[in-house]
Formats: structure tokens, sequence, C-alpha cells
DNA sequence: CTTGTAATCGAAATCGTTTTCGTTTTTGAA
DNA sequence: TTCAAAAACGAAAACGATTTCGATTACAAG
């Protein structure tokens, strides 16, 4: 049984298929009539149209590409199915691919995007990529880009992320709002602009507090887990037992971090105090919960695409468009752990 | 600047459209010179046949679909990351679509695959699935379809699972070789068949090491959270203190109830032990670490790939499929719960 | 120098939809 | 009744790749 097509229609009805696909256009040279015939038949034996023939002459696929860095992570698992929700709303499919923070892996899945003519890429960059020539390919195909969560500075689009800076100083603040005076930092890597931003936050609170920065409380988790919290928290309670908070990049290195100070039976909060990011369902759920801010995955996903579906409609219009860096609001939870 | 087409490549090297499509695809009666100047050309300029021109003649979208019933989720993320990389390396893409474990929502989902043309659908029924109708049509439509984690009798088509029963009682023989005699289990709600699987489990190894089966220690966890476990072990220390273990369906509500028994300062798992299933990679953060059952969400996707791929051959060759339910072998995992 | 065969190549139809443009029919006014 | 304008419809050409089948060329044998 295969799927019903125009021609099937014009023959029941004794009609061309021009008018059948007319009237299920509301073309305004198709009758009311006739209209309400064809389209109460469509209904009725379920026709939708072959969407591969449609592009043919349209150039509309109706799918999007979402590229993400991780695809088991709560975060972006939550901002994917954000993106879902949004793009099944105006019809579009979504054919999702994963980096896994390769720079070359990004690559290649830009570039089976493009040849898969999909509507607009919906991207989340890798922490390893350095340069953007490839990202710069899908403007000049002329299909919608958007950023989430991690973006370039490099290549001018449509971004939505949250302010990574005012974010982290919001969290420090917090700890040092506490009592909190000697707060390491697990920071991530180098690349990202996040956690850098994350890290300029830290410091920043610290100065505006009147803290001293010391350079060598700073720990770098360069693929942000749990076993290098685990191992830093260690690594803090041995060589610098003075330290009497841990903010880290991401809610993973603290979960470790806790794990360890567990362990080693330390009170948490007072003796150290442990401060996440990102919120994930599972901070929550440990001993003691986590502190941290919350990043609202799903509706970053749901503007990512609504971002897109924008600059598609301008673009049709013919209007020229402005990207717009749309920021999300964060907020501070406050748990156990603080 | 648009993609090239065959059109373009006929016209640089003064050939016919029709030799430069056979020559890319290796026909007989294209020789070897003509054959590699086009292939030599085509890499150069790195030209790929349209996907939707290609789908009008050959019917293969190379497009597959996945539905799952929770995106969030770590084992659905990690099988969905299993099947992406296989899809990878067979050159098809993936679109992913969410049913929230909804039966009204995973009845729509199949009919927009359907009339995307994918050329193949992986699915995991949603809990409040209770007939197969919708499941159907799409062997009606003569395409491949696969289960996985979550499958359905009534349905005849290849699957890939664990084996529920078994997993589960090796996880409470676990249990009861700890010296545990008053277990008690948390159970999923009543449609899913591996929830049903998992209590069987349970009763069987209750039943061979000649421990009483008591109905009033069985709670039902109707959507798997970590609050019904929280809620669940706080009335069970209320009103069965005799009960030395939990056994929970799944690693969420095993670390709600870890949450309540650290709160109430009872020692895991000296006083009560918990067992939870499904490892997810929080499990072994938590305090203290959760003993599960690990369920292989990644190459239980890559397996289900490759199930579709199998029978898609098996289809264009003509030959009968004969549909295949492949077990993946679960594995107990001892931490510091039991 | 024919002629038959094998090796190469290309014209054209096809997939299903969209859209331009031309044709037919209807309508209303003169 | 006649005729122009408006309304309704359909033929046909795209879109880009695939594939059948016919046409051309090359080559060897007679």
């Amino acid at each position: 049984m295969r799927n019903l097509t125009l021609k099937d229609i014009a023959i029941a009805l004794d009609l061309s298929i021009t008018t059948v696909s007319k009237a299920l256009k509301d073309y305004p040279d198709v009758s009311a009539k006739t209209k309400a015939k064809v389209k109460k038949y469509a209904q009725e034996v379920n026709f939708t149209p072959n969407t591969y023939a449609a592009y043919l002459r349209t150039q509309e696929s109706k799918i999007i590409g979402v590229i993400i860095p991780r695809l088991n992570h709560y975060f972006f698992s939550s901002v994917l199915k954000g993106i879902m929700k949004a793009a099944e709303m105006e019809g579009y499919m979504v054919i999702v691919l994963n980096s896994e923070e390769s720079y070359e892996l990004e690559k290649k899945q830009i570039n089976r995007l493009l040849k898969q003519n999909v509507d607009g890429i919906l991207l989340s960059i890798a922490d390893s990529t350095h340069d953007t020539t490839h990202i710069n390919n899908i403007s000049k195909q002329n299909i919608p880009l958007v950023f989430f969560d991690k973006y370039s500075k490099l290549s001018e689009c449509s971004s939505i992320i949250i302010n990574d800076q005012n974010a982290a100083f919001t969290a420090v603040e917090h700890l040092i709002k506490r009592g909190k005076k000697n707060i390491a930092h697990l920071r991530g890597p180098l690349l990202p602009q996040n956690s850098i931003d994350r890290f300029l936050g830290y410091r920043k609170a610290l100065e505006q507090y009147g803290l001293p920065y010391r350079k060598e409380w700073i720990f770098t988790c360069q693929d942000i887990s749990s076993d290098e919290g685990y191992a830093y928290a260690k690594y803090i309670l041995e060589k610098y037992p003075e330290i009497d908070a841990i903010f880290a990049v991401a809610d993973m290195p603290a979960i470790g971090a806790i794990k360890y100070l567990n362990e080693q039976k330390v009170a948490i909060p007072e003796q150290i105090a442990v401060m996440g990011f990102s919120n994930w369902e599972i901070s929550g759920l440990i001993t003691p919960a986590l502190s941290t801010m919350n990043q609202p995955g799903e509706s970053m996903g749901r503007m990512a695409f609504e971002l897109f579906f924008e600059e598609l409609q301008l673009r049709k219009k013919g209007i020229e468009i402005k990207h717009q860096i749309v920021e999300v609001d964060t907020t501070l939870v406050v748990r156990d752990s603080t």
C-alpha cells in the first residue's frame, strides 16, 4: 500500500493534477465548490503531498539539522527536547547529529546536513572547535544558522545563550554571602567561551567583595567530568585545607567533589561548600543536594528553533536579517551543599 | 552558491547527464577512461547526488526515524547515541521524535514518519500504548520496523531487548546472598512488559531461595521517578521496619529512596540495602554508590540499527525475512549500596 | 570492403509536486 | 444577441537523478 498522489485524487474526482494541487493550496483561481470537494476527499484518504517531490520545486525540505556535542548529557538532551517540540508545532522534522565535542566530526556533520539540504541548522559548537571556516560554509549556502549555549564570536549569526559571567558571579556571590572566604574554582577547558566567562564571573565576584584571587586555587577540568571533580577535591583537601568553598564550572565536577568529600566525612557545607552549574535533574537528588545555577535547557531549545523560524520567514520575504543574541535568564538554586 | 548537479558536471566534461550518472554508479557500459574522469571531477567539486531527486526514482530516503518515549533520560539518550553512530557508518541520517510515553503522541509520530517516507523506524513503545494498530500500519507500508528496549508481543518484528526477568532475578539474588531476607520491591506500572518481567524475576528469586513473597511489600511507581522512591522509602521505614532491602525497577526510584534513607541517617546497606536497575552514569556518583544492573544502552542502539539494516538488505533482495529477537546481556554492578 | 558484434554513449521517460501561462467557460453589460 | 472581461480549469515545463532502450562507434572476422 503506497502513499496516494495528486494523480490518484485527480483521477478519482475527474480533475486535473493542477487543479487538485491548487485547490489544496487555496489558489484564487479555483472555485469554492471544487476546493471544498478536493479538500474533503483529501481529508478522507489522508493525503499529504510527498515531501521529496515538493522539495524539488520549492527547495524546502521542512527538515532542520541539530548538532550537539554530547548526547547522553542532561542539559543537551533537554535542549533537544525543546527544539523538537517547537519544531513539531511548525511541522518540521529534526535530524540530530552528534559532534562528540570533536572539531573534525563537527565539520563532517555540517557537511552531511548541507548535502541533505536541510532548511536550517541549530548548532552548539564543539569544545575543540578552533576555527570557523566550516561554519561559514553554512552562510554561503544561504541557510539559517542558530547557535545555542556555545557559540562563536567569529561567525555572525543568531544565538541563544546565557550570560555565563553574570551567572557565575551570582553563584560565587552566594558563596561569599554564606560567609565563605577561600573559594576555589574548578574551571573548564580553555576553548569554549562559556568556561572562560564563568571563570571571569568568579574572579569578578572575588574582586568586588574584596577577596584575594589566588591562581593556585584554579583547577582546570579538561572534560568536565565527575572524576576530575573527585580528584581535585582530594588534592584541595590535602594541599589547601584553608579552602572553604568550591565553585565548579558544571554540576558533574561538583558532584564528583561531593562524592570525595562525603567519603572523607567532610562536613558540607560547614567545612567546604560546593556550588555547581547547570542544574541537572540529578543534582537535587544527591546528598547533600547540590546548589547550582539553573540553565533552562528546554526553553533554550524552543527559543533556538523560534530564532531559526523567524529568520526563515524574513528570508522568504526578502527582508534583510539582523542577527539576534538572546540571553536567557539563569536562576540561583540554593540547596544543601552551600 | 547552490549545490552542483549532474547537469553541471555533464556540461563541464562535455558528456551527457546519463553518462555522468552511470559513471558515478559504476555501470558496465561506461568506459574506464570516462569513469575515471568523471569520478575525479566529482571528487574535486565535492559532488553528491541530491537526495530528494534520487528518492523520487529509488524510493530510498536514506533516513530512518527513531521514536523514543523520553529524551532527557540517560538510558534512552545512550541508545540514541548508539543508533546515530551506527547509522552514520552506513550513510543514514536519523530523525528523532519523542512520544513522551504517550500513546496518542506515539501514533502521531509514527504517522509523521510514514508521511516522511523514512526507510525504517526504530521504536521503543510508550508505556501507555495499549493497542498496536498504529504500529501495524508500518508493516502495511512495508518498511522495516525494529523495537528496542520496550516491545509489543502483538506486533511481529525484530527486537533488541534485555531479559528483564533474568536480570531482576540476578539483582534480587545478589541481595539475598548479601544476607537480606525481607526484600521490598518498587515496581513499575502495569503496562510496559519490562516492569512486569522485573517483578516476576523478583518473585522468582524469592521463591527459589525460600523467602516469603509478601504482596504488601510491592509498591508501584507510576512514572518511575525519584520522588516516588523517596516517598516509598519513607513509608517503608515507618510501616515496615523489618524490611532490610529495596529492589527498585530503575535507578531513579532507587536514588530517591537512598536520598530519604540518607536524610534519616539509615545505614546503607547495613540496615537497608538498595538495588537499582539500568546503571545510569550518575548512579556511581551518589553516596553511597548505587548497586544496579547494567543495561548497555549504546550497544543496544547500535544493534537496533543493524537489525534494521539487515532487514532492509533482505527486502531488497526479495528474500523473506524472519524476525529476530536479540537479547543483550546485562551485568551485575556491585557498589556500596548493597 | 562488408558485416556482425561488442563496447560506449545519450535521448527520453519517469518519480510527484509546483507554477506559469494559455485555454475554455461563464458572466454581465451593451 | 454579441462581445469583452472575469472566472475556472488544464497542459506542460520545470526540479535533479535514475534507468530503459535505442543509437552510435569501434573492432574483428569473413
